[in-house]
DNA sequence: TAAACGATTAGCT
DNA sequence: GCTAATCGTTTAT
């Protein structure tokens, strides 16, 4: 395992934007829990601050979704079906609710760790990376060991409608690489 | 205080 | 391809 390229880390500003833009801009980009591993990222999806009925954000603050309103660059964790931990980067500036889910990855020279196999899911991402509930509102970086790094790869990035949601299926907000096997539905 | 729901996955057919 | 499992958060009494 290599050791985490702290001068590639993506900079706090590079989320303090429109989640979509940054969505996209996520593909091919590598995630990094420290301890464990990283992949690089092949899917996911953006949560809009307005219009996006299927956004935790959508009515407003609560406790459990308040990383969301937080600043960007942090991380927001919840848990799905009571059962899942879903991982998600928190978007634009403070006291703006947005975020991207992070759905799957491809594993990164780790043939036989957990991140073996990638995670094609928003669940067995949470799993993969250790993900717990208590990383929920911490920045990325050495407080919360996990890191997006930016090694220069610039796949081609694919947009469709989102997963898994039952309000605002329509939107174009999930993202993923072009030709990637490392989604978590068939292209 | 109680009931319903969900940004899903595993397992069986 | 289809269905059950599972439990914290939200929303309604």
């Amino acid at each position: 395992m290599t050791p985490v390229a702290l001068e590639r880390c993506v900079p706090a500003d590079f989320f303090a934007r429109a989640a979509d833009q940054v969505a996209s801009e996520l593909i091919g980009k590598v995630l990094w829990a420290n301890g464990i591993g990283g992949g690089r990222l092949t899917e996911v999806e953006a949560y809009l601050p307005e219009g996006d009925p299927a956004s935790h954000a959508a009515r407003g603050v609560t406790p459990r979704n308040a990383a969301m309103f937080g600043p960007p660059g942090h991380i927001y964790v919840f848990l799905s079906y009571g059962v899942h931990l879903l991982l998600n980067l928190v978007c634009e500036r403070q006291g703006v609710g947005s975020a991207v889910l992070v759905r799957a990855f491809e594993p990164l020279d780790t043939p036989s760790g957990p991140l073996g196999t990638g995670a094609r899911g928003p669940g067995l991402v949470g799993r993969a990376l250790g993900v717990r509930l208590d990383m929920n509102g911490a920045p990325l970086g050495p407080t919360s060991g996990l890191y997006v790094i930016d090694d220069g790869n610039r796949p081609k990035v694919m947009a469709t409608t989102r997963i898994g949601i039952s309000q605002g299926q329509h939107l174009p907000l999930r993202y993923y690489m072009a030709g990637s096997r490392f989604v978590s539905r068939p292209i």
